[in-house]
DNA sequence: AAAAAAC
Protein backbone atom coordinates (compact mmCIF):
# COMPACT_ATOMS: atom_id res chain seq x y z
CA UNK A 1 0.00 0.00 0.00
CA UNK A 2 1.55 3.68 -0.83
CA UNK A 3 1.74 6.25 2.13
CA UNK A 4 2.09 9.65 0.99
CA UNK A 5 5.91 9.14 1.52
CA UNK A 6 6.09 7.00 -1.17
CA UNK A 7 4.80 9.96 -3.60
CA UNK A 8 7.55 12.18 -3.80
CA UNK A 9 6.23 15.28 -2.76
CA UNK A 10 8.25 18.23 -1.25
CA UNK A 11 9.02 16.86 2.43
CA UNK A 12 7.52 20.23 3.51
CA UNK A 13 4.79 19.21 2.46
CA UNK A 14 5.38 15.67 3.49
CA UNK A 15 5.64 17.53 6.89
CA UNK A 16 1.90 18.95 6.27
CA UNK A 17 0.15 16.14 5.75
CA UNK A 18 1.48 14.50 8.43
CA UNK A 19 0.54 17.48 11.21
CA UNK A 20 -2.66 17.23 9.75
CA UNK A 21 -2.80 13.30 10.37
CA UNK A 22 -2.64 11.80 7.02
CA UNK A 23 -0.02 8.38 5.84
CA UNK A 24 -2.34 6.97 3.22
CA UNK A 25 -3.72 8.47 0.18
CA UNK A 26 -6.89 8.31 -1.15
CA UNK A 27 -7.35 6.28 -4.72
CA UNK A 28 -7.79 9.62 -6.49
CA UNK A 29 -4.97 10.87 -4.64
CA UNK A 30 -2.76 8.27 -5.15
CA UNK A 31 -3.46 7.71 -9.02
CA UNK A 32 -3.18 11.62 -9.67
CA UNK A 33 -0.05 12.66 -7.63
CA UNK A 34 2.28 10.79 -9.21
CA UNK A 35 2.02 11.58 -12.97
CA UNK A 36 1.25 15.40 -12.21
CA UNK A 37 4.49 15.32 -10.63
CA UNK A 38 5.68 14.17 -13.57
CA UNK A 39 4.73 17.04 -14.84
CA UNK A 40 1.75 15.11 -16.94
CA UNK A 41 -1.94 16.45 -17.97
CA UNK A 42 -4.62 14.46 -15.60
CA UNK A 43 -8.22 14.03 -16.32
CA UNK A 44 -9.29 13.28 -12.76
CA UNK A 45 -13.15 11.43 -12.75
CA UNK A 46 -14.38 11.50 -9.23
CA UNK A 47 -17.02 13.54 -7.11
CA UNK A 48 -16.18 15.33 -3.85
CA UNK A 49 -15.42 13.51 -1.04
CA UNK A 50 -13.23 11.67 -3.03
CA UNK A 51 -10.06 14.04 -1.63
CA UNK A 52 -9.74 15.37 -5.03
CA UNK A 53 -8.64 18.89 -3.98
CA UNK A 54 -5.81 17.60 -1.99
CA UNK A 55 -4.99 15.10 -5.14
CA UNK A 56 -4.16 18.67 -7.16
CA UNK A 57 -2.78 21.06 -4.73
CA UNK A 58 -0.26 18.67 -3.10
CA UNK A 59 1.70 18.54 -6.74
CA UNK A 60 1.42 21.69 -7.11
CA UNK A 61 2.82 23.07 -4.76
CA UNK A 62 5.55 20.69 -4.62
CA UNK A 63 5.98 21.78 -8.20
CA UNK A 64 5.41 25.40 -7.69
CA UNK A 65 8.28 24.97 -4.85
CA UNK A 66 10.97 25.97 -6.97
CA UNK A 67 10.61 29.39 -8.79
CA UNK A 68 9.21 32.82 -7.84
CA UNK A 69 6.17 34.52 -8.74
CA UNK A 70 6.07 37.75 -10.97
CA UNK A 71 3.78 40.84 -10.75
CA UNK A 72 0.98 40.28 -12.40
CA UNK A 73 1.64 36.95 -14.06
CA UNK A 74 0.31 34.06 -11.77
CA UNK A 75 2.03 30.87 -12.35
CA UNK A 76 -0.85 28.85 -11.47
CA UNK A 77 -4.78 28.83 -11.96
CA UNK A 78 -7.72 26.97 -10.04
CA UNK A 79 -10.83 27.19 -11.17
CA UNK A 80 -13.47 26.47 -9.22
CA UNK A 81 -17.60 26.81 -10.03
CA UNK A 82 -18.64 28.69 -6.84
CA UNK A 83 -17.60 31.34 -4.38
CA UNK A 84 -17.53 28.69 -1.45
CA UNK A 85 -15.92 26.36 -3.09
CA UNK A 86 -13.27 28.45 -4.71
CA UNK A 87 -12.71 29.53 -0.99
CA UNK A 88 -12.26 25.95 0.22
CA UNK A 89 -9.58 25.57 -2.35
CA UNK A 90 -7.60 28.04 -0.91
CA UNK A 91 -8.18 27.11 2.66
CA UNK A 92 -6.46 24.04 1.42
CA UNK A 93 -3.41 25.29 0.16
CA UNK A 94 -3.25 27.03 3.36
CA UNK A 95 -2.93 24.06 4.86
CA UNK A 96 0.03 22.45 3.06
CA UNK A 97 1.40 25.03 1.97
CA UNK A 98 2.70 26.09 5.40
CA UNK A 99 6.13 25.46 5.09
CA UNK A 100 6.81 27.25 1.77
CA UNK A 101 6.70 30.71 0.56
CA UNK A 102 4.30 30.15 -2.00
CA UNK A 103 2.01 33.16 -2.61
CA UNK A 104 -1.89 32.26 -3.47
CA UNK A 105 -4.59 34.62 -4.33
CA UNK A 106 -8.47 33.99 -4.29
CA UNK A 107 -10.10 36.30 -6.54
CA UNK A 108 -14.16 35.77 -6.32
CA UNK A 109 -17.14 38.00 -6.59
CA UNK A 110 -18.87 39.81 -4.14
CA UNK A 111 -15.45 41.26 -2.72
CA UNK A 112 -13.90 44.32 -3.69
CA UNK A 113 -11.25 44.34 -6.04
CA UNK A 114 -8.75 46.33 -4.19
CA UNK A 115 -7.19 43.44 -1.87
CA UNK A 116 -7.35 41.44 -5.07
CA UNK A 117 -5.24 43.87 -7.20
CA UNK A 118 -3.01 44.52 -4.77
CA UNK A 119 -2.37 40.75 -4.10
CA UNK A 120 -2.06 39.97 -7.85
CA UNK A 121 0.43 43.17 -8.95
CA UNK A 122 2.74 41.96 -6.10
CA UNK A 123 3.04 38.76 -8.21
CA UNK A 124 1.38 34.90 -7.03
CA UNK A 125 2.39 31.67 -7.41
CA UNK A 126 -1.38 30.03 -7.04
CA UNK A 127 -4.37 32.04 -8.56
CA UNK A 128 -7.79 30.35 -7.15
CA UNK A 129 -10.77 31.74 -8.60
CA UNK A 130 -14.28 31.97 -9.93
CA UNK A 131 -14.64 32.43 -13.43
CA UNK A 132 -16.67 35.44 -13.64
CA UNK A 133 -14.05 37.33 -11.58
CA UNK A 134 -10.86 36.14 -12.99
CA UNK A 135 -12.12 37.54 -16.30
CA UNK A 136 -13.07 40.82 -14.93
CA UNK A 137 -9.55 40.87 -13.55
CA UNK A 138 -8.04 39.91 -17.09
CA UNK A 139 -10.45 42.20 -19.01
CA UNK A 140 -8.95 45.21 -16.90
CA UNK A 141 -5.79 44.64 -18.07
CA UNK A 142 -4.78 43.92 -14.56
CA UNK A 143 -4.00 40.21 -15.05
CA UNK A 144 -1.61 38.18 -17.49
CA UNK A 145 -2.54 34.21 -18.23
CA UNK A 146 0.96 33.88 -20.31
CA UNK A 147 2.98 32.56 -17.28
CA UNK A 148 0.32 29.90 -16.02
CA UNK A 149 2.49 26.76 -15.82
CA UNK A 150 -0.35 24.99 -14.71
CA UNK A 151 -4.42 25.05 -14.67
CA UNK A 152 -6.88 23.29 -12.81
CA UNK A 153 -10.69 23.01 -13.57
CA UNK A 154 -12.18 21.94 -10.55
CA UNK A 155 -16.20 20.21 -10.78
CA UNK A 156 -15.92 20.61 -14.48
CA UNK A 157 -19.42 19.21 -14.90
CA UNK A 158 -21.04 22.10 -12.44
CA UNK A 159 -19.02 24.34 -14.38
CA UNK A 160 -20.80 22.88 -17.94
CA UNK A 161 -24.55 23.14 -15.45
CA UNK A 162 -24.20 26.69 -15.09
CA UNK A 163 -23.17 27.80 -17.99
CA UNK A 164 -19.68 28.25 -17.88
CA UNK A 165 -17.83 26.28 -20.67
CA UNK A 166 -17.36 28.67 -22.72
CA UNK A 167 -15.68 31.42 -20.17
CA UNK A 168 -13.49 28.04 -19.80
CA UNK A 169 -12.55 27.78 -22.88
CA UNK A 170 -11.80 31.36 -23.11
CA UNK A 171 -9.50 31.20 -20.30
CA UNK A 172 -7.98 27.88 -21.56
CA UNK A 173 -7.17 30.06 -24.53
CA UNK A 174 -5.61 33.08 -23.01
CA UNK A 175 -2.67 30.27 -21.07
CA UNK A 176 -0.13 29.20 -23.04
CA UNK A 177 -0.22 25.54 -24.12
CA UNK A 178 2.71 24.29 -22.93
CA UNK A 179 0.66 24.47 -20.01
CA UNK A 180 -0.20 21.51 -17.26
CA UNK A 181 -3.34 20.73 -16.97
CA UNK A 182 -5.34 19.15 -14.20
CA UNK A 183 -9.05 18.33 -14.85
CA UNK A 184 -11.81 17.13 -12.81
CA UNK A 185 -15.22 15.83 -13.24
CA UNK A 186 -17.42 13.80 -11.39
CA UNK A 187 -18.80 13.06 -15.04
CA UNK A 188 -17.98 12.44 -18.28
CA UNK A 189 -20.77 14.35 -20.19
CA UNK A 190 -19.95 14.79 -24.37
CA UNK A 191 -19.24 18.35 -24.15
CA UNK A 192 -16.79 17.73 -20.97
CA UNK A 193 -14.84 14.99 -23.06
CA UNK A 194 -15.06 17.39 -26.07
CA UNK A 195 -13.34 20.10 -23.83
CA UNK A 196 -10.90 17.60 -22.05
CA UNK A 197 -10.24 16.59 -26.09
CA UNK A 198 -9.33 20.07 -27.01
CA UNK A 199 -7.10 20.98 -24.01
CA UNK A 200 -5.33 17.95 -22.83
CA UNK A 201 -2.65 16.67 -24.00
CA UNK A 202 -2.71 13.03 -23.53
CA UNK A 203 -3.55 12.99 -20.15
CA UNK A 204 -3.54 10.07 -17.68
CA UNK A 205 -6.78 9.42 -16.66
CA UNK A 206 -7.85 8.41 -13.20
CA UNK A 207 -11.23 7.57 -12.63
CA UNK A 208 -12.51 6.99 -8.84
CA UNK A 209 -15.77 5.06 -8.40
CA UNK A 210 -18.64 6.95 -8.40
CA UNK A 211 -19.69 7.78 -4.49
CA UNK A 212 -22.29 4.93 -3.31
CA UNK A 213 -25.09 7.75 -2.77
CA UNK A 214 -26.52 4.81 -0.90
CA UNK A 215 -23.74 5.11 1.19
CA UNK A 216 -24.26 2.78 4.24
CA UNK A 217 -23.33 6.07 6.33
CA UNK A 218 -26.41 7.82 4.99
CA UNK A 219 -29.73 7.03 6.45
CA UNK A 220 -32.35 7.73 3.83
CA UNK A 221 -35.96 8.86 5.18
CA UNK A 222 -38.39 9.90 2.69
CA UNK A 223 -41.41 12.00 4.61
CA UNK A 224 -44.96 11.59 2.67
CA UNK A 225 -47.63 14.56 2.87
CA UNK A 226 -50.86 15.20 0.99
CA UNK A 227 -52.13 19.03 2.30
CA UNK A 228 -54.98 19.80 2.30
CA UNK A 229 -54.75 22.50 -0.58
CA UNK A 230 -51.92 22.43 -2.42
CA UNK A 231 -50.83 26.11 -1.97
CA UNK A 232 -50.73 24.61 1.73
CA UNK A 233 -47.72 22.25 1.21
CA UNK A 234 -44.98 24.99 1.96
CA UNK A 235 -46.77 25.45 5.06
CA UNK A 236 -47.42 22.48 6.23
CA UNK A 237 -43.68 21.45 5.29
CA UNK A 238 -42.37 23.76 7.75
CA UNK A 239 -45.21 22.59 10.33
CA UNK A 240 -43.47 18.78 9.72
CA UNK A 241 -40.07 20.19 9.46
CA UNK A 242 -40.23 21.62 12.84
CA UNK A 243 -41.87 18.04 14.08
CA UNK A 244 -38.86 15.87 12.87
CA UNK A 245 -36.37 18.53 14.06
CA UNK A 246 -38.34 17.85 17.47
CA UNK A 247 -39.01 13.93 17.57
CA UNK A 248 -35.12 13.71 16.46
CA UNK A 249 -33.45 15.98 19.49
CA UNK A 250 -30.42 15.65 20.50
CA UNK A 251 -29.71 13.73 17.44
CA UNK A 252 -30.23 16.18 15.07
CA UNK A 253 -27.17 17.89 15.96
CA UNK A 254 -27.15 20.34 13.52
CA UNK A 255 -29.14 20.03 9.55
CA UNK A 256 -28.61 21.56 6.25
CA UNK A 257 -32.37 22.19 5.21
CA UNK A 258 -32.23 22.74 0.83
CA UNK A 259 -34.95 24.36 -0.79
CA UNK A 260 -35.46 24.64 -4.54
CA UNK A 261 -35.79 28.56 -5.04
CA UNK A 262 -33.96 31.23 -2.89
CA UNK A 263 -37.30 32.75 -2.03
CA UNK A 264 -38.17 29.80 -0.22
CA UNK A 265 -34.68 29.54 1.64
CA UNK A 266 -35.73 33.02 3.39
CA UNK A 267 -39.14 31.91 4.09
CA UNK A 268 -37.85 28.40 5.85
CA UNK A 269 -35.11 30.21 7.85
CA UNK A 270 -37.39 33.19 8.91
CA UNK A 271 -39.93 30.88 9.70
CA UNK A 272 -37.12 28.58 11.52
CA UNK A 273 -36.10 31.67 13.53
CA UNK A 274 -39.65 32.90 14.42
CA UNK A 275 -39.90 29.21 16.25
CA UNK A 276 -36.59 30.26 18.07
CA UNK A 277 -34.25 28.06 16.40
CA UNK A 278 -30.85 28.97 15.41
CA UNK A 279 -30.99 29.25 11.41
CA UNK A 280 -29.23 31.30 9.12
CA UNK A 281 -30.40 31.70 5.22
CA UNK A 282 -27.44 31.09 2.34
CA UNK A 283 -28.05 31.70 -1.00
CA UNK A 284 -26.73 33.50 -4.39
CA UNK A 285 -29.02 36.96 -3.58
CA UNK A 286 -27.27 37.32 -0.24
CA UNK A 287 -24.10 39.70 0.67
CA UNK A 288 -20.91 37.82 0.27
CA UNK A 289 -19.93 38.82 3.73
CA UNK A 290 -22.75 37.42 4.78
CA UNK A 291 -22.50 34.25 2.86
CA UNK A 292 -19.28 33.61 4.18
CA UNK A 293 -19.82 34.33 8.17
CA UNK A 294 -23.15 31.77 7.81
CA UNK A 295 -20.66 29.45 6.52
CA UNK A 296 -17.73 29.83 9.01
CA UNK A 297 -20.86 30.02 11.62
CA UNK A 298 -22.40 26.96 10.78
CA UNK A 299 -19.07 25.05 10.11
CA UNK A 300 -18.28 26.05 13.86
CA UNK A 301 -21.19 25.03 15.44
CA UNK A 302 -22.55 28.41 16.45
CA UNK A 303 -25.62 28.18 14.01
CA UNK A 304 -27.55 24.99 14.45
CA UNK A 305 -29.78 25.12 11.05
CA UNK A 306 -28.21 26.34 7.42
CA UNK A 307 -31.14 26.76 5.15
CA UNK A 308 -29.35 26.54 1.58
CA UNK A 309 -30.30 26.70 -2.18
CA UNK A 310 -27.73 24.46 -4.23
CA UNK A 311 -25.40 27.29 -3.59
CA UNK A 312 -24.62 24.15 -0.76
CA UNK A 313 -25.05 21.42 -2.41
CA UNK A 314 -22.41 20.30 -4.01
CA UNK A 315 -18.57 20.16 -2.75
CA UNK A 316 -18.63 21.86 0.18
CA UNK A 317 -16.43 19.61 2.61
CA UNK A 318 -18.60 20.75 6.28
CA UNK A 319 -17.96 17.62 8.50
CA UNK A 320 -20.20 16.68 11.27
CA UNK A 321 -23.11 17.47 9.14
CA UNK A 322 -25.57 15.32 11.28
CA UNK A 323 -28.95 15.57 9.00
CA UNK A 324 -29.63 16.84 5.53
CA UNK A 325 -33.50 17.86 5.00
CA UNK A 326 -34.80 18.45 1.59
CA UNK A 327 -37.67 20.71 2.39
CA UNK A 328 -38.34 20.35 -1.75
CA UNK A 329 -37.92 17.29 -3.82
CA UNK A 330 -34.75 18.51 -5.77
CA UNK A 331 -35.94 18.70 -9.91
CA UNK A 332 -32.29 17.40 -10.70
CA UNK A 333 -32.10 13.74 -9.39
CA UNK A 334 -28.27 14.35 -9.32
CA UNK A 335 -29.01 17.19 -7.15
CA UNK A 336 -30.37 14.65 -4.93
CA UNK A 337 -27.14 12.62 -4.65
CA UNK A 338 -24.84 15.97 -4.18
CA UNK A 339 -27.26 17.27 -1.39
CA UNK A 340 -27.65 14.48 1.28
CA UNK A 341 -23.67 13.61 0.29
CA UNK A 342 -22.99 16.56 2.87
CA UNK A 343 -24.12 14.55 5.70
CA UNK A 344 -22.30 11.11 6.50
CA UNK A 345 -19.14 11.90 5.63
CA UNK A 346 -16.24 10.63 6.46
CA UNK A 347 -17.31 7.72 8.02
CA UNK A 348 -20.10 9.56 10.04
CA UNK A 349 -23.36 8.70 10.05
CA UNK A 350 -25.97 10.75 9.19
CA UNK A 351 -29.85 11.25 8.43
CA UNK A 352 -31.37 12.21 4.80
CA UNK A 353 -34.68 13.70 5.01
CA UNK A 354 -36.63 14.41 1.81
CA UNK A 355 -40.15 15.62 2.46
CA UNK A 356 -42.57 15.35 -0.66
CA UNK A 357 -46.20 15.51 -1.91
CA UNK A 358 -48.04 14.45 -4.38
CA UNK A 359 -47.21 16.93 -6.97
CA UNK A 360 -43.34 15.95 -6.73
CA UNK A 361 -43.87 12.13 -7.66
CA UNK A 362 -42.30 13.02 -11.03
CA UNK A 363 -38.87 14.24 -9.65
CA UNK A 364 -39.11 11.54 -6.75
CA UNK A 365 -39.36 8.91 -9.12
CA UNK A 366 -36.18 10.18 -11.00
CA UNK A 367 -34.41 10.00 -8.11
CA UNK A 368 -35.39 6.55 -7.36
CA UNK A 369 -34.31 5.26 -10.34
CA UNK A 370 -30.96 7.17 -10.04
CA UNK A 371 -30.30 5.86 -6.99
CA UNK A 372 -31.70 2.25 -7.92
CA UNK A 373 -33.57 1.85 -4.69
CA UNK A 374 -37.04 2.80 -2.89
CA UNK A 375 -36.89 5.31 -0.45
CA UNK A 376 -38.07 4.14 2.80
CA UNK A 377 -41.01 5.53 3.90
CA UNK A 378 -40.89 7.59 7.46
CA UNK A 379 -43.57 8.17 9.50
CA UNK A 380 -44.91 12.07 9.27
CA UNK A 381 -44.94 12.80 12.67
CA UNK A 382 -47.10 16.19 12.34
CA UNK A 383 -50.82 15.97 11.83
CA UNK A 384 -52.30 19.16 10.84
CA UNK A 385 -54.44 21.06 13.44
CA UNK A 386 -58.10 19.91 14.02
CA UNK A 387 -57.38 17.13 12.14
CA UNK A 388 -57.75 13.31 13.71
CA UNK A 389 -55.67 10.92 12.62
CA UNK A 390 -59.14 9.34 12.73
CA UNK A 391 -61.24 11.70 10.46
CA UNK A 392 -58.07 11.97 7.87
CA UNK A 393 -58.38 8.47 7.32
CA UNK A 394 -62.22 9.01 6.91
CA UNK A 395 -61.47 11.73 4.48
CA UNK A 396 -59.40 9.59 2.62
CA UNK A 397 -62.17 7.03 1.78
CA UNK A 398 -64.64 9.72 1.25
CA UNK A 399 -62.56 11.50 -1.37
CA UNK A 400 -63.73 9.12 -4.70
CA UNK A 401 -67.06 9.87 -3.91
CA UNK A 402 -66.91 13.26 -2.99
CA UNK A 403 -69.96 14.88 -4.37
CA UNK A 404 -70.23 18.98 -5.34
CA UNK A 405 -71.93 20.24 -2.26
CA UNK A 406 -68.94 21.98 -0.54
CA UNK A 407 -71.35 23.07 2.05
CA UNK A 408 -72.03 19.35 2.76
CA UNK A 409 -68.49 17.85 3.07
CA UNK A 410 -67.44 20.96 5.70
CA UNK A 411 -71.24 19.69 7.66
CA UNK A 412 -69.91 15.91 7.36
CA UNK A 413 -67.12 17.29 8.50
CA UNK A 414 -68.10 18.76 11.82
CA UNK A 415 -70.19 16.03 12.47
CA UNK A 416 -67.09 13.54 13.15
CA UNK A 417 -65.75 12.81 16.71
CA UNK A 418 -63.36 15.44 18.19
CA UNK A 419 -63.58 17.17 14.57
CA UNK A 420 -62.50 21.43 14.65
CA UNK A 421 -63.65 23.47 11.27
CA UNK A 422 -60.86 25.83 11.10
CA UNK A 423 -63.15 28.97 11.93
CA UNK A 424 -62.62 31.43 9.28
CA UNK A 425 -63.85 29.00 6.44
CA UNK A 426 -67.31 28.73 8.68
CA UNK A 427 -69.89 31.30 6.54
CA UNK A 428 -72.46 33.37 7.84
CA UNK A 429 -74.25 31.73 5.90
CA UNK A 430 -73.79 28.31 7.57
CA UNK A 431 -75.14 29.50 11.03
CA UNK A 432 -76.64 25.65 11.77
CA UNK A 433 -72.99 24.67 11.51
CA UNK A 434 -71.40 27.57 13.90
CA UNK A 435 -73.92 27.06 16.22
CA UNK A 436 -73.55 23.12 16.53
CA UNK A 437 -69.54 24.03 16.80
CA UNK A 438 -70.52 26.57 19.75
CA UNK A 439 -72.63 23.60 20.90
CA UNK A 440 -69.35 21.23 21.10
CA UNK A 441 -66.73 23.65 22.18
CA UNK A 442 -68.71 24.34 25.19
CA UNK A 443 -69.30 21.00 26.16
CA UNK A 444 -65.71 19.61 25.70
CA UNK A 445 -63.63 22.39 26.17
CA UNK A 446 -60.05 21.54 27.45
CA UNK A 447 -59.93 17.99 24.95
CA UNK A 448 -60.24 20.58 21.77
CA UNK A 449 -58.56 23.60 22.70
CA UNK A 450 -55.80 23.06 25.07
CA UNK A 451 -53.96 20.30 23.50
CA UNK A 452 -54.02 22.00 20.04
CA UNK A 453 -52.56 25.18 21.62
CA UNK A 454 -49.76 23.55 23.44
CA UNK A 455 -48.81 21.59 20.29
CA UNK A 456 -48.46 24.25 17.97
CA UNK A 457 -46.40 26.17 20.90
CA UNK A 458 -44.00 23.43 21.78
CA UNK A 459 -41.34 23.70 19.46
CA UNK A 460 -40.95 27.40 20.39
CA UNK A 461 -39.16 27.12 23.44
CA UNK A 462 -35.69 25.98 23.71
CA UNK A 463 -35.80 23.52 26.66
CA UNK A 464 -38.41 21.82 24.87
CA UNK A 465 -35.70 21.00 22.44
CA UNK A 466 -33.71 18.79 25.17
CA UNK A 467 -37.31 17.65 26.82
CA UNK A 468 -38.50 15.82 23.29
CA UNK A 469 -34.69 14.87 22.86
CA UNK A 470 -35.44 12.03 25.84
CA UNK A 471 -37.77 10.20 24.05
CA UNK A 472 -35.59 10.03 21.14
CA UNK A 473 -35.05 6.67 20.64
CA UNK A 474 -35.77 6.78 16.98
CA UNK A 475 -37.57 3.74 15.98
CA UNK A 476 -34.67 0.97 17.15
CA UNK A 477 -31.78 2.63 14.76
CA UNK A 478 -29.92 2.08 18.14
CA UNK A 479 -27.23 4.50 16.95
CA UNK A 480 -26.73 6.92 19.89
CA UNK A 481 -23.33 7.67 20.32
CA UNK A 482 -21.68 5.69 17.61
CA UNK A 483 -21.85 8.67 14.99
CA UNK A 484 -18.36 9.38 15.79
CA UNK A 485 -16.67 5.60 16.25
CA UNK A 486 -18.21 4.62 12.63
CA UNK A 487 -15.76 2.57 10.25
CA UNK A 488 -12.43 4.01 10.57
CA UNK A 489 -11.06 5.16 7.21
CA UNK A 490 -7.67 6.81 5.89
CA UNK A 491 -6.63 9.57 3.56
CA UNK A 492 -7.84 12.83 2.68
CA UNK A 493 -10.87 12.15 1.51
CA UNK A 494 -12.36 10.41 3.85
CA UNK A 495 -10.50 11.40 7.28
CA UNK A 496 -11.01 14.68 8.27
CA UNK A 497 -8.60 16.03 10.26
CA UNK A 498 -8.97 18.75 13.18
CA UNK A 499 -8.62 21.80 11.58
CA UNK A 500 -11.42 21.39 9.15
CA UNK A 501 -13.59 21.58 12.61
CA UNK A 502 -12.55 24.35 13.01
CA UNK A 503 -14.00 28.01 11.89
CA UNK A 504 -11.58 29.95 8.86
CA UNK A 505 -11.67 32.03 11.94
CA UNK A 506 -9.82 29.76 14.41
CA UNK A 507 -7.53 28.34 11.75
CA UNK A 508 -6.08 31.54 11.45
CA UNK A 509 -5.12 32.42 14.78
CA UNK A 510 -3.65 28.77 14.91
CA UNK A 511 -1.27 29.78 12.10
C1' DA B 1 -38.51 25.70 -12.98
C1' DA B 2 -34.38 27.37 -10.66
C1' DA B 3 -29.78 27.89 -9.16
C1' DA B 4 -25.06 29.51 -9.84
C1' DA B 5 -21.53 33.46 -11.64
C1' DA B 6 -19.20 39.84 -13.16
C1' DC B 7 -19.97 44.76 -12.75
Amino acid sequence: MTSFSDLNLDPKVLKAIEAAGYTTPTPIQAGAIPPALEGRDVLGIAQTGTGKTASFTLPMITLLGKGRARARMPRSLVLAPTRELAAQVAENFDTYAKGSRLKKALLIGGVSFKEQDMLIDRGVDVLIATPGRLIDHFERGKLLLTGVEIMVVDEADRMLDMGFIPDIERIFEMTPFTRQTLFFSATMAPEIERITNKFLSNPEKIEVERQNTTSQTITQILVEHTPKRRDMAAKDKREILRAIIERDGDDCRNAIIFCNRKTEVDVVAKSLKKHGYNAEPIHGDLEQSQRTRTLDGFRDGSIRFLVASDVAARGLDIPNVSHVFNFDVPSHAEDYVHRIGRTGRAGKLGTAYTLSTPSDAKYLDAIQSLVKTELPRGENPWTPPGVSKREEAAAEEEAPKRTSSRTRSRSKKVDAPAAETPQPEVKEADTRTKARNEARREQKPDTRNEPRTEARNQPRQQEDRSGASSSRSRGGRGRGGDRDNGPRVVGLGDHVPGFIEMSFEERRGNS
